[in-house]
DNA sequence: TTTATTTACGTGTACGTACACGTAAATGCT
DNA sequence: AGCATTTACGTGTACGTACACGTAAATAAA
């Protein structure tokens, strides 16, 4: 650990070079007036000289910012711990950065509710948050709370689902077609001449799941583009209680019993997988989505073989940190960041810290 | 953005509690003697009723330490430019904690070379670094700068390859024998009763390339444990020059017609997608190692089916923030981090920033 | 008992920047 | 010309911590 000496950089070295006071430093660098634009120039030709750049730990410290940000996500419910994961990821920036200065409070919402939505991010805006970061679940909902954000001129990051044209910060999440592509992709190493391919799509709330359709999309757009005569068929269930599942889903196998893979464009497979186990029809390829621990077990049981994944802890640490590099200035911050998708099975699921 | 207004934490107020100086309360956070037992006692009870945490903006710039990193990779070689990815993760850490008095200085040594591991190595502790990132691909060699760097007392953390018991800070790599197994999995869907499966090790030092023998180990392993009666079969090729690897391969190959799968155990995949593509064999599926340009060519052709991968560059962004969380002590640092298996196809590639 | 040493503290300055305030000089206004 | 205002700076203090230095009191050594 060694000191530093007489050093050349810093506001001081700038002001003596320039034969001007740190203050008048300190205005260019900030670009506040009261500075004549020979000076300015001088100024700002030595800075460019030297390469200053200011030590963030002595502004910081200077300038005793306190920020507060908030947090509008899915609150985590019984059905899936899914949203557990983002949270995570969330309260490991939050530690990060809390020594320098920064506060991060998240209000919850019921997928179940657009109602409490609305009422989470009123409250939300009550405490006058000075960045935002949201999983814009309910679309119109989210536009009319994305336009009042920017009104008050408060970034705003999206992650798990995007928002066209809302000028936000960033958005930090999957790309749902090319996942659903891969798992076509996937599926058809198995599958053999005359099988045939099922998706599923379990919600309560399908026609508004917008998720579901373009993961759909992709999934049906690779055996389009493979040029294979493979059938896809499709099977949409408007409940996720397991008898209803059950009844939908073997009367479907019955009729088609030359379907041998099954792809379910969500988190629950694992449905699916508990059917399939009792059934006891372990000839059919299972993929699906999300490493919530139900999953895993079917995946480590072997009723479920690929999971896909984007990284949803990673969507929440980067979302706050986003936030956190463009407000503190650290570094630019991408319009778009889309995940990588993950593949998981039952031979590097040890290995993947979601 | 808030002003702080008379805070109720920070070591002056913990100094008005125990009615002490600052100076007292400074002694006991830093452990250092020159304070009573009763009045240490004191001053810890109300930092923990405080649960004070040091401004680490406020100490980072009182204490204005300095420390230099030093880095000890493989060079980009012209065969392959693996160790570009690591290096620009190293690359990113590097910027992100300029800013707190971190240098970070690389040296490289060749692949094919002890000698040159030994130069660097000897240059590199003439700097006299505060800390230092190896990859420790000479198992020997790297063990007596182990043990120097022990005796120097200086943190230490691995990539890419562990070495046990060196008192090391942290290792941060792949789980090689997983990684074989994985491969060994992918494959299996696709194999047919009576199908041969060709393991390839490619390297011109092969009994000192212990990743090879790992990954393979878990890739024979694999087919043992699912008690598949597959039989696989091993070619070593000492060289990497693609004459030779293909003599050796179409060799194999003629022998054997009944191989319809091959692992190549390194990144040298794409040799063996160039032999196969020439050869127009494009009934077997190929799986290989690392996201290289190279390779994402053939997985993008078609030659290539799976490449797997460990995530080289945030390798070498951990290994660097690793010893950053522990010199300034922002968090403990584990023993052992496994990066996650990933698996790369033609369909998610565009989506890995590895 | 006197002197030297140790113990247990307090004080002051520094780190590099931010920002409020003060103030000469220049300019504008009537 | 006389006064108000603006421009273009300089100065001082603060942020929270680290650390060197100073010093009274307690203890040990003579």
């Amino acid at each position: 650990m060694k000191k530093t000496g007489a050093e050349l950089t810093g506001v001081k070295e700038i002001a003596r070079r320039a034969n001007v006071s740190i203050g008048t430093v300190d205005r260019v660098i900030h670009n506040r007036k009261g500075v004549s634009d020979e000076t300015r120039q001088k100024i700002k030709l030595i800075i460019e000289e030297l390469d200053f750049q200011p030590n963030k730990m002595a502004s910081l410290l200077a300038s005793r910012k306190i920020l507060n940000f908030a947090v509008l996500i899915p609150a985590v419910s019984t059905e899936t711990d899914y949203w557990s994961y983002p949270l995570n990821g969330i309260k490991q920036a939050a530690t990060e950065i809390k020594q320098f200065g920064v506060t991060v409070k998240s209000y919850f919402y019921d997928l179940d509710s657009v109602e409490s939505f609305k009422l989470s991010a009123e409250e939300m805006l009550k405490h006058e948050p000075h960045a935002v970061l949201i999983a814009p679940s309910f679309v119109e909902e989210s536009i009319t709370l994305a336009q009042k954000i920017q009104e008050l001129d408060i970034p705003l990051a999206f992650i798990n689902s995007d928002l066209p044209n809302q000028n936000n910060l960033t958005y930090i999440g999957p790309d749902l077609y090319q996942s659903g592509r891969l798992a076509a992709q996937l599926i058809n190493f198995t599958i053999q001449q005359n099988d045939k391919v099922l998706a599923i799509n379990i919600s309560s709330d399908l026609k508004n799941d917008h998720h579901l359709l373009r993961k759909e999309h992709g999934f049906k757009k690779f055996f389009e583009d493979a040029g294979k005569p493979t059938e896809i068929l499709t099977l949409n269930i408007n409940e996720t209680k397991v008898a209803a599942v059950e009844k939908a889903l073997m009367e479907m196998l019955g009729n088609q019993p030359e379907i041998k893979a099954i792809f379910v464009t969500n988190s629950r497979v694992n449905i699916i997988a508990e059917i399939l186990k009792k059934r006891k029809r372990d000839d059919i390829l299972l993929i699906g989505y999300d490493f919530l621990k139900k999953n895993i077990n079917y995946l480590v049981s072997g009723q479920i073989t690929f999971l896909i994944c984007q990284r949803p802890k990673e969507q929440g640490y980067l979302g706050i940190m986003a936030l956190y590099k463009h407000l503190f200035k650290i570094s630019e911050v991408e319009k778009s960041v889309y995940m990588p998708i993950d593949i998981i099975t039952k031979e590097n699921y040890q290995f993947y810290n979601s």
